[in-house]
DNA sequence: CGTCTTTGACCCGCGC
DNA sequence: GCGCGGGTCAAAGACG
């Protein structure tokens, strides 16, 4: 697999979404032009239908980002969950809890680039599914941030895009694409 | 040669 | 306690 394509044209943007800012997460760029390993064939224009179908799961959720395209296809649904992480080995049992953010989107590639570089760092088969997961760590010094990226069984075109914890630094490219995305989301949050 | 992926081993939590 | 499943480590290999 290749690196990251340095290559990112997205035109400027003065702000960022509110979404993606209210997270400090991670902003996904849902844009695959750049997407250049050729697990399928990209030879259309990169978009590869993904802005056709966006959704946005995780298994416990606190926030749903949620909105619905006049269209009813432009569909993104957005989750973050917590996850209770040991912060020592040893007896300072102090769980702290890492904001989890899920991406469920139809893609034909995997890996959706979001600006920021990650080292892959495992691969795991999942149980009732055929495809593995795969596990991604952000590659910036001093940053903790983990993904996980994994492709449903059962609608092989959606891809599950988990975010965990929060970037210490800022995307080397644009966000554009991503924000005009959001700008058509509408954010509800629930408690658990 | 440095960076990143691959992949089997290892660890840990959880349910039985 | 044991087995299973999920998550991580780390050595080896691939690649530019």
């Amino acid at each position: 697999m290749e690196n990251y394509s340095p290559i990112f044209h997205y035109s400027p943007s003065p702000t960022i979404s509110s979404a993606a800012a209210a997270y400090n997460s991670p902003m996904l760029l849902i844009n695959n032009e750049l997407q250049s390993h050729n697990k399928a064939n990209t030879s259309n224009n990169g978009v590869l239908g993904l802005m056709s179908s966006v959704k946005l799961a995780a298994p416990t959720s606190d926030i749903v980002i949620n909105s619905n395209h006049s269209q009813g296809r432009s569909n993104f649904v957005g989750t973050e969950t917590h996850h209770e992480v040991k912060s020592d080995k040893k007896n300072t049992e102090k769980k702290i809890r890492k904001p989890k953010f899920a991406f469920q989107t139809r893609s034909q590639v995997d890996i959706l680039d979001d600006g920021y570089r990650w080292r892959k760092y495992g691969q795991k088969a999942v149980k009732n599914n055929k495809f593995p997961r795969s596990y991604y760590r952000c590659t910036y010094q001093g940053c903790n941030v983990k993904k996980q990226v994994q492709r449903l069984s059962k609608d092989e075109e959606i891809v599950v895009t988990t975010y965990e914890g929060m970037h210490s630094h800022a995307t080397e490219k644009s966000t554009d694409n991503f924000e005009h995305i959001l700008s058509q989301m509408q954010i509800y949050t629930t408690s658990y």
